[in-house]
DNA sequence: GACATATATTTGCCTTGACAAATATACTTC
DNA sequence: GAAGTATATTTGTCAAGGCAAATATATGTC
């Protein structure tokens, strides 16, 4: 194998092991400042709140279509930050069999520095990409994400 | 919260997310393509072939730190591929406390049907992007990752 | 050469998340 | 409204990977 058909393929396989990579430093970096704030989370149940201080109560499943979780972890996700005093369960109104997951005014007060630490690590991420730059990464990924998606 | 702000949040936010789900996807796309071949490999065994098919033999920790796999794990691995037939664990010869992991020839018949897998799945996933586009994607991605890892 | 330190591999323990089964409730059709 | 189907939640089981400890061997210092 000559050096750039190496150089080449080296280049193309890394798509998938390269997005590992950085999402996996992303994760990496935001349990550190999680963790540098004295917030003991780590990164899914991050995501949880998130979602719930962004978009309001919803119910378990909604959650975990949210954040691409499969539902048996959401139950345990759910009973660690209950435990936590971050959110409650209570009893949904139109639909007995499901739940509204809301915030507790401990998971509203945590999600102040929450919101902190993501901006930060987010800037720090991206630090190096100017806006427009940005963007475009982000609109190749959701066009490689519908291209694996839409298989057709 | 206005629909301006939640959609900047939003669009912000996805960063950490949508690397993960980019990459769910194409480690579904290619453990499919794999098994729609007849190949009862994980992703992650796939990419230990791959690196001792494209770099050749190397120690079980060169080959950890390669695929960013950990050292324990790694170990479980190999035992499965050995256990599968397609590589083999020798001694080193200037090292006796590491091992020379090579691939047998089964591994190496193996390694024909795996490239091409891998090849049809990133052009899948990079359908919808122009060749220059791909290269920026790429760019992107590692200077998203060097500036997590030189945290200055 | 003795000793301290670093690295390679293996193993045990733990957490996470996927998948499937069980149960409860909603919805649809007749 | 009875029956069949779909959805919400919970629980059990499993595989994967991170981390730490144990062991063996290298390497550097005196």
């Amino acid at each position: 194998m000559n050096p750039d058909s190496l150089a080449f393929s080296t280049r193309k396989e890394s798509l998938g092991v390269l997005l590992g990579l950085v999402r996996t430093e992303i994760v990496r970096a935001m349990e550190a400042e999680l963790a540098a704030n004295g917030v003991d989370l780590r990164f899914t149940q991050f995501l949880i709140l998130k979602r719930l201080a962004r978009l309001g109560p919803m119910s378990a499943s909604e959650l975990a279509r949210s954040v691409e979780l499969d539902g048996g972890a959401m139950t345990r996700q759910l009973d660690q930050l209950e435990h936590k005093g971050y959110l409650r369960r209570c009893p949904h109104e139109q639909d007995r069999r499901a739940l509204r997951i809301e915030l507790t005014a401990a998971g509203d007060a945590l999600w102040q520095q929450l919101t902190d630490c993501n901006d930060r690590v987010l800037a720090a991420a991206q630090r190096s990409l100017d806006s427009t730059e940005q963007a475009q990464l982000h609109d190749y990924l959701e066009r490689v994400l519908h291209a694996l998606r839409d298989k057709n």
